[in-house]
DNA sequence: AGCACGCCGACT
DNA sequence: GTCGGCGTGCTC
């Protein structure tokens, strides 16, 4: 062997953003990049992705693969190419890159699982002291419990068989999931909890295990129930999936193009099989940009090509997909974040096999294993949330949708109401091809905007949430019985409770930020990390029982509407309501139906929706956020309101929108009041010339986080020192500002500060850090601190 | 991220 | 004297 050795680079996840090498024992064997390996890592073993070949290294030893632990790769050349594109942009792992590109059954390490097998029983007992049953899968409590003891005991099980690894590249579980459960037996019920402390009533039906958990069922007693058979597991159909709650409108195949639609449709069509080019569509709210999308896709689909379609996240309501399904029926797949990880492994296996050549969903779906791409549709290109900042990689939905459809070489169109500064620059200054529709189709107009000063007009002792001319705008639309949507960007019931006497305002213990009182369940809870307090009735400091419910949110809102509105019924649509995947699709479906004739909610009304007979939208308040610490603070309320003005008068003419604010002089409301969305951009990209902000330059923020301040404070300066240093090696001309206490300084137990850098050579920044990074693990910096680099961020909070 | 190695304080 | 705290460094 010796010098015939053959070496490969392999990525894992994890934080270490670097590739390893390792030699093959067989070097006859056939890799392709993409394809998943099993590594021995430390004294662990992990998958890894294949990345490449390699010269031998100098400096260390390499270790073996153990195994290939699929056939093949699962990622066509462009998607590779897509994935490390990410990883050198964004400064990622590439394994978090190529793993955020694989359905959830797949991902690496949950996929590791271990068995008892029952071979060399001796050995087992001397180890655990629970009876073990063969075939039996170890619960990560009992393989931490192995870990724990060390000195490598599970791999000495594993090596004589005791337990056995299994890398699953599929699962092999049924198809069912569990939906709930129901009351199976009446008559012993009684027996069972009548002596019992927690006493539940039998239910109709099937009742989710989160419903359940409201009412007080634990774990325990569900599993009781089971075991006495008072309660029956209720398993979902598969069958239809996600399809369920998208109704296909069978109409829209037949709605003509109008002039304009078709102008803008002939554009991007002459420019298919013409290699890459971006397209921006500005298109008012409701001047049918789905339509569009839908004919441009059918004459892809007729080149015998696929075509993929970015969504923002929540468009369960789905008008977008309700056209798509309408006119592809079950050529057309959706991703979406309410679905199972079974019908996602579905989808992408249909995708994959061609069975599917539309793909619909949210910026995951960018990494869709389309083959032969045609086109790329980023519908609403503006939303925040394209952008991924939670877990790495923290891309960006729409920039790596352009930048998939350069890699494939195709056209890429993006469309908006409100085109992100970023975006209508580069039309502007003719990166971008720009195109435009100016009317809604048919006898929809816009709809008319009245802008009502706050400070002058609030109902004098009555409430602080609602002004006299909304009042009576909303009396006369009910009297006329048509519907109105109510927009307040704020859940819970009080954002903030005061007592009365020493003025102490109750805060998150890991977060310092107001708790929001939530009055089902009467609770105080943290709108950042979750946080619940029960019960508060008196001061916590002065223990006065005068606590004050100062603000409104939508439960506030909710209840008080009844009293000010006879005749009025009111669904409430918030994330506390909305949640799971059929409540969203049921409030919004009895509205539709005209169950309700109010709908109040938060940001999520804004997206999307469609409904006949709403004549009428209400914003509660417009400033929310226009003061906060946010570059894009200006351009997120335009958008929102433009958006949520919108949903008024969509099918009929004399639609009304009217927004309540304490800045009505503000450029930004009056812009988004006159629906003029190219006096808001003259405006915004003048401010952003001028602070030097995107597109003039890009962003980069660095927090450094820990539980010890002093510690934070000085790792964030020292890191700041040593950035200053590097980039002026390597010639990187930039700006550093900071370190400075993010907005939110401390969320989750965690201190934060940040350093934003802005520069035009984000490249070479990101380059400059990858190496130094590899150079020295944590650049340096005392393990004490967590660092998080983002590219390009949406916000900075 | 894990996990081991190593250098200082509270115990038998 | 040693058990164990978590600060630091490494994983091909």
């Amino acid at each position: 062997m010796g010098n015939s050795q053959r070496y490969v680079r392999v990525a894992v996840n994890g934080p270490v953003r670097k590739s390893f090498i390792y030699h093959l024992s067989d070097p006859s064997v056939c890799l392709h990049p993409g394809q998943r390996l099993l590594v021995p890592f430390g004294r662990s073993r992990l998958p890894g992705f294949y990345l490449g070949e390699a010269d031998k290294p100098a400096g260390f030893e390499t270790r073996p693969i153990i195994e290939t632990i699929d056939a093949e790769s699962f990622f066509p050349a462009e998607l590779f190419k897509l994935c490390t594109w990410m990883a050198d942009y964004y400064f990622a792992n590439p394994a978090d890159c190529l793993s955020a590109a694989l359905p959830g059954l797949f991902k690496s390490r949950r996929a590791i699982q271990y068995r008892w097998t029952g071979d060399n029983i001796a050995k087992q007992s001397s180890v655990v002291n629970q009876l073990i049953k063969p075939g039996k899968r170890l619960r990560p409590v009992d393989i931490r419990e192995l870990r724990a003891k060390g000195g490598g005991l599970l791999e000495e099980l594993i090596r004589t068989t005791v337990i056995i690894e299994e890398y699953g590249s599929d699962d092999s579980r049924t198809g069912k999931t569990l939906s709930g459960y129901a009351t199976a037996n009446r008559e012993s019920w009684e027996d069972f909890f009548g002596s019992r402390k927690f006493r539940p009533s039998p239910f109709d039906g099937t009742q989710s295990k989160a419903e359940l958990t409201a009412e007080g069922w634990t774990e325990h007693f569900i599993k009781l129930s089971l075991k006495q058979g008072l309660l029956v597991p209720v398993y979902e159909e598969r069958a239809g999936g996600i399809f369920e709650f998208v109704s296909a409108r069978d109409d829209v195949i037949d709605l003509k193009l109008t002039e304009e639609q078709q102008v803008v449709t002939v554009s991007v069509a002459n420019r298919l099989g013409n290699g890459f080019k971006v397209f921006l569509l500005h298109g008012v709210t409701g001047s049918g940009k789905t339509l569009v999308y839908c004919h441009l896709a059918r004459q892809v689909l007729e080149r015998g090509q696929t075509v993929l379609v970015l969504t923002p996240e929540i468009s369960l309501s789905g008008t977008a997909l309700a056209y798509f399904r309408g006119f592809f029926g079950q050529t057309v797949t959706i991703l979406h974040s309410a679905m199972t990880e079974r019908e996602r492994l579905e989808s992408w296996k249909g995708i994959r096999t061609g069975r599917f050549r539309i793909v619909v969903g949210p910026r995951s779906a960018v990494f869709a294993p389309l083959d032969n791409l045609g086109l790329v549709i980023v519908d609403e290109e503006h939303d925040g949330s394209y952008k991924q900042d939670d877990p790495a990689p923290r891309f960006h939905g729409r920039d790596t949708a352009i930048m998939r459809a350069r890699i494939s070489n195709v056209p890429v169109l993006l469309g908006s109401a409100s085109p992100s500064i970023e975006s209508y620059h580069n039309a502007r200054t003719g990166r971008y091809k720009l195109l435009h529709i100016g009317r809604r189709p048919g006898k929809a107009s816009l709809p008319a905007v009245q802008v009502v000063d706050m400070k002058s007009q609030q109902i004098k002792g009555g409430l602080a949430f609602l002004s006299f001319p909304l009042k009576k705008k909303i009396d006369s639309c009910l009297q006329r019985g048509e519907q109105a949507i109510l927009f307040l960007n704020r859940r819970g019931h009080s954002p903030q409770l005061k007592c009365a006497e020493c003025g102490h305002v109750p805060k998150c213990p890991h977060c310092q930020v107001n708790l929001t009182y939530h009055k089902a369940g009467s609770k105080l809870s943290c709108h950042y990390c979750g946080f619940l307090r029960f019960n508060y009735d008196v001061c916590e400091s002065c223990q006065s029982i005068r606590v004050l419910y100062l603000g409104a949110g939508t439960q506030k809102v909710e209840e008080e509407i009844p009293r000010l509105f006879s005749g009025a019924t009111v669904a409430r649509f918030d994330s506390d309501t909305a949640s799971g995947r059929k409540n969203a699709y049921r409030i919004l479906r009895d509205f539709s139906d005209g169950k309700y004739n109010l709908l109040l909610g938060t940001q999520m009304v804004t997206k999307g929706l469609d409904f006949s007979g709403v004549s009428l939208v209400g914003v509660l308040s417009a400033d929310q956020g226009l003061d906060l610490p946010d570059f894009r603070a200006t351009e997120k309320t335009f958008a929102r309101l433009l958006q949520v003005a919108g949903r008024s008068g969509r099918t009929s003419s004399g639609g009304e929108v009217l927004i309540q604010t304490f800045y009505p002089e503000e450029q930004v409301i009056d812009d988004a009041a006159r629906q003029d969305y190219v006096s808001f951009f003259e405006h915004e990209v003048e401010s952003r010339r001028k602070g030097w902000y995107p597109p003039f330059c890009r962003l980069v923020n660095i927090v450094v986080s820990g539980p010890d301040e002093r510690k934070v404070e000085q790792e964030a300066q020292i890191f700041a020192e040593r950035l200053r240093q590097a980039a002026q090696e390597y010639g990187i001309s930039m700006t550093l500002l900071g370190p400075a206490p993010c907005p939110f300084y401390f969320l989750r137990k965690q201190f934060r500060r940040h350093l934003l850098v802005k520069t035009k050579q984000t490249v070479k920044l990101v380059g400059m850090l990858t190496s130094w990074e590899a150079s020295q693990a944590r650049f340096g910096l005392s393990s004490s601190v967590k660092l998080v680099i983002d590219v390009d961020p949406d916000d900075m909070m």
